[in-house]
DNA sequence: GGGGCTTGGTTCAAGTTTGAAACAAACCTA
DNA sequence: TAGGTTTGTTTCAAACTTGAACCAAGCCCC
């Protein structure tokens, strides 16, 4: 079977997203880093916290709600634990699991690091997009991130029984 | 001064960008690394180098290219140069200079591994995305990496003086 | 032509990521 | 209910990244 190779508006699109991505990766990181003591990803780590019910979340749901692999997790939460941002809980109904909770010096950290984060997100990106280009661009990734997320080896939540559920089945 | 905080649009794009990113970036260098032993970064350099005059690149017009740091970079040649992929050589006219250049067995390693890289990029983002979309993406990529190239610390070509450039002065 | 600044590149230690292996609890099935 | 499988999580070593510090070579200018 021969490649099918990239049309050059596909190679333009790759060139500048992967370029794009990569500096607005380190702006973020750079920030963030600078006023919030850590990368990227533990600030989103730390947001997804705040938005569960009860502050809290089992490391797996936590992992794929974060988008990346359960032993990254496990080093992340041990960092933000050690910080005192996160508490590591037993789960109740699951001796197999085990429970991060965002403490409230770790909802205080993040409200207070919030806005310089926003205002970056900003100005490294929707500051340079139209109102329209912001619905493409939620539009393309939506449906990109819904294929890979399928097709991944993750399965969604309704091709699993009920065992895989964050919540007990009886409550 | 009041947060200007995302609107409900703004956050769904972003959150659907940082997710596609992630799964996609994993995908890649999943692949990558199953296939040619190397994460997406490193193939990318290869690649970069392979489109250059001679195939060879000064350390930090090879940076700028990938958009990464030069230290990083330094550890990342290294390793391809260990592996027999690139191979370091003094620049002539610039004592303190030094070039990365792509080997044969480098080329060969590309040339090999490119229709896998390909196939998998397309069919985790090209084929998700309709013609119009690939466009929009461009467009949207191309702004953001523009603004973040010259708001941020690198200077463009343009503003700086001869002695910056990766040619010598008079040749 | 010798100090003082800038630039190109590397080095180093600390932090992070990876993927495979290890473990333990839960589930299933005969 | 014992044995085997699956699932949730951690552990470990090797690889990679970060940013600051360093070094050497070019530039500037008096």
């Amino acid at each position: 079977m021969t490649t099918r190779w990239l049309t050059s508006e596909e190679q333009r699109a790759w060139r500048a997203y992967i370029a794009a991505t990569h500096l607005l990766e380190d702006a973020i990181d750079r920030q963030l880093q600078q006023d919030a003591g850590m990368p990227h990803l533990y600030y989103s780590i730390l947001a997804n916290l705040s938005e569960a019910p009860d502050r809290q979340l089992r490391m797996t749901d936590l992992a794929e709600k974060s988008k990346i692999t359960r032993s990254r997790l496990t080093y992340a939460v041990s960092r933000l634990e050690k910080d005192g941002l996160v508490r590591r809980e037993n789960c109740k109904w699951d001796g197999r699991g085990s429970i991060a909770a965002l403490t409230d010096e770790g909802m205080a950290v993040l409200e207070r690091t919030a806005p310089g984060h926003v205002e970056t997100v900003r100005a490294s990106l929707f500051d340079h997009l139209s109102k329209e280009q912001v619905g493409q661009l939620e539009e393309i990734f939506a449906q990109v991130a819904g294929a890979l997320a399928e097709g991944g080896s993750r399965p969604t939540p309704d091709e699993v029984p009920w065992r895989r559920r964050s919540t007990p089945p009886c409550s």
